[in-house]
DNA sequence: GTCCAGCAGC
DNA sequence: GCTGCCGGAC
């Protein structure tokens, strides 16, 4: 890594704390006051787009306009309300977390990285981001776009795919941000990630810090080999998750639903092994909690969402 | 087919 | 430290 000298630091700070000033991303939770709005969006923003959430966040806060009416209600109508976000049990640990907050909290989000690594669903990333966007602390937020650009920035990285180890962003990030101006810095940063430092198709041309950066054009395109999905009747396992999800979805609340009219729904003509599969699937899906199911006899079963 | 603001459980 | 978890846009 190269030797930070303050000089240095100061101009990659201007750089990019005006130019996010003028080009920054608009969205609902950003410069937006209620760490509740902050904390849904976060949690929808693991592993999922920022154009989706951007258009499910709004829908789900009408819903639930606060953490206390998403802690009364029931869990069926959550994962409902999170149709087409994906990951399921992000919502049922995001509800939990909403309790937790009631009960441990009297509904007020704690502050303190501590406390929120305490709550379900709330890890590293998401409790720093909570204590850095919602409450202006002078903490650094770490995400896979910010160890991106700074794996690139500050190490002269080979191929596209090279990142550096966690600890060695963790001490970097620590010292690199403007103190009491965590929140703007870091916001700045993963928009430079998204918008020009992007994983497999760097902009680097157009990108506002390349005159800073160690690896600017000089890195070789790869693509990481993902491991294959499982396959059922040509389609991966989490396609036939999402739509025995979707069946339930549409039932009538609360009332179980039999195996067999699952499968009629699932598949026009029935194979041998559709059942087993099915039964396979549904207990993934039980063990998360996103649906119960009621065992009666070889592989048929009754199954209704989470209550 | 490719891409994508993590977490939890093992 | 490795794995499963999702879906919609392109």
């Amino acid at each position: 890594m190269k030797e930070l000298d303050t000089e240095l630091k100061r101009s990659m700070q201007k750089a990019i704390l005006s130019w996010y000033k003028k080009n920054k991303r608009k969205f609902l939770w950003r410069d937006n006051e209620s760490p509740y709005v902050i904390l849904v969006s976060e949690i929808m923003l693991q592993q999922t787009q920022v154009n989706r959430v951007k258009e499910k966040l709004p829908k789900f806060l009408k819903l639930f306009p606060s953490i206390h009416s998403l802690s009364r209600t029931s869990r069926s109508d959550v994962i409902r309300a999170w149709k087409g976000m994906g990951y399921n049990n992000r919502a049922i640990r995001l509800q939990e977390c909403a309790k937790m907050i009631v009960e441990r909290h009297r509904g007020n989000i704690p502050e303190t990285f501590e406390e929120l690594l305490e709550l379900p669903g709330i890890g590293n990333y998401t409790a720093s981001a909570i204590c850095v966007f919602a409450f202006g602390k002078n903490l650094p937020v770490v995400d896979v776009n910010i160890r991106r650009v700074y794996s690139r920035m500050f190490w002269n990285v080979k191929t596209t795919s090279a990142l550096q180890t966690e600890n060695k962003i963790q001490q970097l990030a620590e010292e690199i941000f403007p103190k009491n101006k965590s929140s703007e810095c870091h916001q700045a940063i993963m928009d430079i990630g998204a918008m020009f430092c992007t994983a497999r198709s760097p902009k680097c041309n157009d990108c506002i810090v390349n005159r800073f950066c160690l690896s600017a054009n000089k890195m070789k395109v790869v693509v990481p080999k993902k491991k294959g999905e499982k396959l059922y009747r040509g389609k991966p396992h989490r396609y036939w998750r999402g739509k025995i999800v979707d069946v339930l979805r549409n039932s009538l609340d609360g009332k179980f639903v039999s195996s067999q009219e699952v499968l009629e729904n699932l598949f026009s003509t029935e194979r041998k092994n559709d059942a087993r599969f099915l039964k396979t699937i549904v207990t993934a899906l039980t063990k998360d909690n996103v649906v119960e199911m009621l065992l009666s006899k070889g592989d048929s079963f009754l199954l209704r969402l989470s209550q």
